[in-house]
DNA sequence: TAGATTGTTAATCGATTAACAATC
DNA sequence: TAGATTGTTAATCGATTAACAATC
């Protein structure tokens, strides 16, 4: 497939999307274009997704179980590894075909799995004292779910997941849109 | 307070700021700097966080429930004013304050609530079709947590979240982390 | 008036795109 | 060899930043 076809079914420009392929190297062949399967490999390969990654989700609430049973995470290679809890009425309980374990036990479950990703689902008062045990522990990727930001060392990457941004997103658009029917053509200005 | 203070603190240029700030319009004054409590309640009303938006959820399971018990949408002008579901045992069911309603109702919440923007929250397999529903009710701003891409009309916004993508972006780090530590130097070109 | 700081114009920088030599 | 398409260099475009006239 040629770098037009890609670029056309990807909505971007042909000679990015051969500038861009050219940084994981030279994989396209002159005079005949890109084989695909290969360069989806080539590409899965270099964004980690070839690898396996073991997850473990700390706070077993319903944002916890909702990540625990969502689908999409084993077919891009992340593995949840473990559920932590606090709570007596949770520890020990089934979710999503694993057994929820006591917090107690971060530590002792970092090593033997060996997690790469800690998800902290915990309520806000609790994140912080997580995600330092998980630093503690050796973790370096951290997925923060809590309203809060975590404090860690430069060599932790914290992304946090703030759902109320997309909502916010949404409601500047809603405004845009109600504005322009309003005939306030400055809303346009910012839509750049 | 002065640009260049706004600008340490945000930690981008002060001339970059100063034109920013002029899009909203000329609330500096020349020899004294931005006066912040205005500043913020500009910012916030041309991002409509002064308004109040009415939020649906369709789908009570366990993201659903996360979704209706998270603190910090009120207090940036959102508020959950409806849930929906369709399983017997879910609706009448009490979430968050709230009486969980019949799918059924959709349409008549949508004009009751004045409903500006839709959350879905249900399995993939039912996502799309509770999709048409809000478009047909004139629902203009979806937010979907569903794993599957929607098909709207034009004049619809959609913002999907795709929680497996905060991991991959760890996972790429991560492995940028490791591969850096075997001396793999070219990892460092992706970083721009 | 002198000092400070905005709002904006001009200069710089980086990213995108067009063009083309290399080559399949 | 002729046609096609890559990988990359050069040109263009837009965004960031520096500089400064306007003005509080």
């Amino acid at each position: 497939m040629s770098s037009g076809e890609l670029a056309a079914a990807a909505g971007v420009n042909s000679a990015k999307l051969r500038k861009d392929l050219s940084h994981l190297g030279s994989y396209g062949t002159r005079g005949v274009g890109y084989d695909v399967e290969y360069l989806i490999y080539q590409i899965s390969r270099e964004l980690g997704l070839t690898q396996d990654w073991a997850v473990a989700i700390i706070g077993v609430g319903n944002l916890g179980r909702a990540l625990a049973n969502y689908g999409g995470f084993g077919n891009r290679g992340f593995r949840i590894a473990a559920l932590l809890d606090e709570a007596p009425d949770v520890v020990g309980s089934e979710v999503a075909g694993l057994t929820v374990r006591h917090i107690d036990h971060l530590e002792s479950v970092v090593r033997s799995e060996k997690i790469a990703i800690g998800v902290i689902a915990t309520p806000a008062s609790a994140a912080q004292r997580v995600c330092d045990r998980f630093v503690a522990a050796g973790v370096t990727s951290i997925l923060n779910f809590a309203p809060v930001v975590l404090n860690v060392p430069e060599h932790v990457d914290v992304r946090k997941v703030d759902l109320s941004i997309e909502l916010q997103i949404l409601a500047f658009h809603e405004q845009r849109k109600s504005a322009r029917d309003q005939g306030k053509d400055w809303v346009d200005v910012l839509e750049a």
